[in-house]
DNA sequence: TATGAATGAGAATTCATTCAT
DNA sequence: CATGAATGAATTCTCATTCAT
């Protein structure tokens, strides 16, 4: 009677656990198969008490989202603008940090759930484009015209160069999140992104970058 | 009086008019989100006439997704298998190839569907693994590997060569599932194709090859 | 092309043969639980067929219970008003007829059927009761008065010894219907009409009747 | 506006109001053709509220059959075992209470559908076997042998002088249930109870007990 | 804030019945 | 006569959402 009351959970903090919870719910059953009982369960509160800080179970996908990969590309994409430095130099730095971003977050299995409920939530697919896909995919195309216009990179599509690069990782991704889990040959990320930078560096760099 | 009967006997078209109008609404909508009523519908049929080919949601869905990919992706094989020429021959051919496929049929949007209910079917993601994925990469690996007994390409573990070379294209699918119907910029993905092929084969061949 | 035709069996057999059948699944599954589909393929017909005999699952549940249990409580009436001996000659001989009927014919699953159904088909109930249970109890009721009236039978309510008489045979009935599949102790019916009607009698004869 | 909420926190009471309801729904209707709909209805919630409380219709059910019967057995029995005067007191005693019971409560039907259903739950008729009959039928017995050792019974098999006992109460209360409701002649319960116990023990004593 | 009992709209599945063949 | 494909109404069970407490 006298004392401390069964919740001690800064309001504040909230939020942020729920979000917490429902990525991990998300992201092992996908949108529809998850129940908002699972993640109250998870984030240590009752089911109605989501809707104190979320408006459903769409606004809350929602957030997941923005909150789960958001901040990953803002930093990929930070270290692509800012480095001064040659192509040859920043593609295997960038490659390496997807690895490890895709390894060490949960970022592969947002996107993957973003793929997958893209036709059912078109806003939301397109927050994703506007925050995550678009500004990378631009940035990386900008990155490889200005290594072609310092005559580093041979003529050709930038944003097909792009696709080039960024593909490999994204099929890693895929196979750690789906192959991987059922048995497939497992994949070290680094060593993909190591040799595909060789190799892809390799085709693309004109014979005076190479040297 | 006049006219039409309610429904025509058509014993053995059923099954495929049915796995056919299943693939439109689950790659429409994703697994859970699919109605059998909608499928029923479009397949032109009773609700409870797709239990007297299926014994039920997960079936049919198990049904879709043999049916949807796996076809096209013998095709692919047995091209890469019965290839005798040269690496640098055949790897635009295949890329080509993948690009045709991936703009023509609905293999990218099964895919999609199986990536996104592997955790909730992981008989099904076996499936497919065994099926599609395992002899894939291990056509493609096991190529790559001739072609550097025989000098053509580099050394390199060859199944990382068989991401690099396979990695965008899975991306250029993604991207005209995902991004291009949000309004994304459209991809051409025979132009990919092309350039990744072009730049990729610069990277990995030997000089000799390159030749 | 030129000869013997599918169905070899007569059109006439083929109502015994579903009722038949009827009988094994209704007693096996209760009314609601059991599927014309079961039925049809034990009477070896299609679903569909039974409609040509029968107007439907109601009728033909009629039709079980009137085959199932009319002729064997005939039997048993016949014995009961033709006999002119004492009554201490056919009560013995009754009870065991009785415990050979419920030993050797569904009679008991189908008692059972219609108690457990008479709430849902009123006019089966009705059937039942006019054809079994008020001839039944009013052939026995007037026995007993007549042996009464020789002197035979102590006075009280004829019908309320009937229920006595009867009564542990039915349990004994149930008891083999339900109780000994489960694992109860077995019981031997013989073994209960002899004793049973021994004691009953005993309690029910005059002390001359005895004598 | 003007005021009654859509519905009440009951949580306690609810299991309780649900099994009464559900006693009420499945005696009248038999195990499938009681609605979920119906239960809910009379029980005063809606149909998925059942689900809070109980698994399905199947643990329902079974939580009516432990409810409905077991506790009326407990209290016959506890009638037999503490009785320390003769039998020819403790049966009549015994029969009066059975018929009041069968008169009173919902016994007969809840007992009507276990045999009903039997075969569909045997775990079902075998918590009914273990809690009611194998009890019932296991004290009854013992009373007889103990009588018998006391010399005031005659010879005979204890257990199917149960038999002979319980079986005319047993057919009154198939009676009541399913002859009378439509039509049948009306049965008085204790008049039977009178007259069979009377009769029997008539037979079964031994000549100095009936002394 | 927080709870969790209650709701109610849905969806999958079953199966008696019909009817074109 | 017979079939069995097709129907569609009925029913169980689920779960996001609400709201009295």
């Amino acid at each position: 009677m006298n004392a401390r009351p069964k919740w001690r959970r800064r309001k504040t903090a909230r939020p942020a656990e729920i979000v917490q919870a429902a990525i991990e719910v998300f992201c092992e059953r996908g949108f529809a198969a998850a129940k908002l009982d699972d993640i109250a369960a998870r984030a240590g509160l009752s089911k109605g008490g989501i809707y104190l800080y979320f408006d459903g179970k769409a606004q809350l996908f929602e957030a997941v989202v923005r909150d789960g990969v958001a901040p990953n590309v803002a930093a990929a994409l930070t270290l692509l603008e800012r480095h001064e430095g040659a192509f040859a130099e920043v593609a295997p730095m960038l490659l390496a940090r997807i690895a490890n971003v895709l390894q060490n977050t949960r970022a592969a299995s947002v996107a993957k759930l973003v793929i997958g409920e893209s036709q059912n939530f078109p806003e939301l697919a397109r927050v994703w484009h506007d925050a995550v896909v678009a500004p990378g995919v631009a940035a990386m195309s900008a990155a490889i015209a200005r290594a072609q216009a310092r005559g580093e990179v041979r003529a050709g599509e930038p944003r097909l160069y792009a696709f080039s690069l960024l593909g490999p990782m994204v099929l890693g991704g895929i196979w750690r999140e789906v192959v991987a889990p059922i048995g497939g040959d497992p994949l070290d990320m680094q060593a993909l992104a190591a040799q595909h930078g060789r190799t892809l560096l390799n085709g693309m760099l004109t014979h005076e970058a190479a040297a």
